[in-house]
DNA sequence: AAAGCGGGGTG
DNA sequence: CACCCAGCTTT
C-alpha cells in the first residue's frame, strides 16, 4: 500500500510559517498580475462551471469567445436545460471533446429537476453531477463561494510539484495523493477561491513547463526546486505519447443539389454530431486505388442500403486526435436515387448543413460544397 | 515535428 | 490502476 508519506519530497510545506508566507505572497502577486478574464467578473457558480468545463483540454484564448456566446445564449441552468442537444452541440462546435457539452447539458437538466434550477452548493451534490469530478467541484465552489476546497489540475500540479520538489511522476497514485494533501494544507481560511485562482494563474504565467520565469516569481525564495536548479526535471515526465497513423476515407455523396450526411451513433466518436460517412481503411497502402474505391462502396452500401459510385478525390485533410494522426481522403460520389431521410441520416442542401452540428473535418468539407 | 493541455469515466 | 477520450495552440 503506497502512502504519501513515503514519497520523496521537500517537507517545508508542513511548516505553518512557510504556508503563511506563501499565501501572502501569492495573493499579493495575484492582485497585480491576474489576467482580466470574462469568468473572473462573476461569482455565479453556473457561469464559473461553464468556464471550467470549457477550459478542460482547451486554452484560455480559444475559450473566451465561446464562453461569452454560451452565457449569452444560455444565461442560466434552466435556459441550458431547455435547449435541444443538437443546438448545444452546434454552439460547442470547434471546441472538440463534445462529450463535455453533452454532460454539461445533462447536468443542467439535473440541476433544473433536482435543485430547482439553482446550482448546488455542497461538494457532494456538485460532485454527483455528470462531467464534474473532484477538480471541477472544488474549483466552482471555491471560486464562487470561497469554500475551502483544494484544486489540482495541470497548473497547480506543476506548481505544487515544484514547491515540494517532488521526485516522482506527479500522476502516480501516491505522489498525486500527496499533491492533493499539499493543495488542501496551503489553502487560507479566507479567500480560498482567490488563492486557487492565483495558484493556477502563477502556474500558467510564470511556473511554466519549460523555462519557468523564476526571477519574477513571488515564491522564488520558498521554492526548493529553484534552490536546487531542478526546474527542468520537476515535475517528472509522465510518458511520451506514441502516435499511430490512420487512413480514413470520407464519402461526399451528391444527388442533384443535395449531399448525404449521417449522425454519428451514440457511444462512438463524435456521438450525436453529424458528418459525411467515413471509414477507417488503415493500412491504406495495402489497397490499390480501384480496390479502395470498391471497398468503400461496399461498406457504404452495407451501412445505408443504397449504392454510390466514388468519383474523384475532393480533398485530403490531416488531423490529429489524441494519439492518432489521421489522413482523411474525401471523395466525391454519385447516388443514382435519393433515399428517404431518417433521424440518423439524410440529404441536405449546403445552406441546411450550416445549422447541423458537425465535427471539424465535416465542417471543413462542407465549406468546399457549392 | 513535438510538446502541452487534461479531468472524468470505465473496467 | 491503466486506459480512453476523435483537437487545438505553442514551441
Amino acid at each position: 500500500m503506497a502512502d504519501s508519506s513515503d514519497v520523496p519530497h521537500d517537507g517545508s510545506w508542513r511548516s505553518a510559517s512557510w504556508r503563511t508566507q506563501l499565501r501572502r505572497r501569492l495573493l499579493t502577486w495575484f492582485t497585480t498580475s491576474a489576467r482580466d478574464l470574462p469568468w473572473r467578473k462573476t461569482r455565479d457558480p453556473y457561469a464559473i462551471w461553464v468556464s471550467e468545463v470549457m477550459l478542460q483540454q482547451t486554452q484560455v484564448a480559444t475559450v473566451i469567445p465561446y464562453f461569452e456566446r454560451f452565457l449569452r445564449d444560455y444565461p442560466t441552468p434552466a435556459a441550458l436545460a431547455a435547449a435541444d442537444e443538437a443546438e448545444v452541440l452546434r454552439r460547442w462546435e470547434g471546441l472538440g471533446y463534445y462529450r463535455r457539452a453533452k454532460q454539461l447539458h445533462a447536468a443542467a437538466k439535473r440541476i433544473t429537476a433536482e435543485h430547482g434550477g439553482r446550482f448546488p452548493e455542497t461538494f457532494e451534490a456538485v460532485l454527483a453531477l455528470p462531467g464534474i469530478g473532484r477538480y471541477t467541484a472544488g474549483a466552482v465552489l471555491s471560486i464562487s463561494r470561497d469554500q475551502r476546497l483544494p484544486v489540482v489540475e495541470a497548473n497547480t500540479l506543476r506548481l505544487y510539484s515544484r514547491l515540494i520538489a517532488l521526485r516522482q511522476p506527479p500522476t502516480a497514485t501516491a505522489p498525486n495523493r500527496l499533491l492533493w494533501e499539499v493543495a488542501a494544507a496551503i489553502l487560507p481560511r479566507q479567500q480560498a477561491g482567490r488563492f486557487n485562482q492565483a495558484a493556477m494563474e502563477l502556474g500558467a504565467l510564470l511556473c511554466t513547463p519549460r523555462n519557468p520565469d523564476c526571477e519574477r516569481c513571488p515564491l522564488r525564495s520558498l521554492c526548493p526546486t529553484r534552490r536546487e536548479g531542478l526546474q527542468e526535471e520537476i515535475p517528472g515526465k509522465v510518458r511520451t505519447l506514441q502516435y499511430e497513423d490512420r487512413s480514413h476515407v470520407a464519402v461526399v455523396a451528391q444527388h442533384e443539389d443535395r449531399f448525404f450526411l449521417r449522425r454519428c451513433p451514440p457511444g462512438g466518436h463524435w456521438a450525436g454530431l453529424w458528418d459525411f460517412p467515413r471509414y477507417d481503411l488503415t493500412p491504406a497502402a495495402a489497397l490499390p486505388g480501384d480496390a479502395l474505391a470498391a471497398e468503400v462502396e461496399r461498406r457504404f452500401a452495407a451501412e445505408f442500403g443504397f449504392a454510390v459510385r466514388l468519383g474523384e478525390k475532393l480533398k485530403t485533410l490531416r488531423h490529429g486526435v489524441t494519439r492518432f494522426r489521421i489522413t482523411l481522403d474525401a471523395f466525391t460520389a454519385e447516388a443514382n436515387r435519393r433515399e428517404a431521410d431518417s433521424a440518423e441520416c439524410g440529404w441536405y442542401q449546403p445552406h441546411e448543413i450550416l445549422d447541423l452540428p458537425l465535427n471539424t473535418t465535416g465542417r471543413k468539407l462542407s465549406r468546399l460544397l457549392p
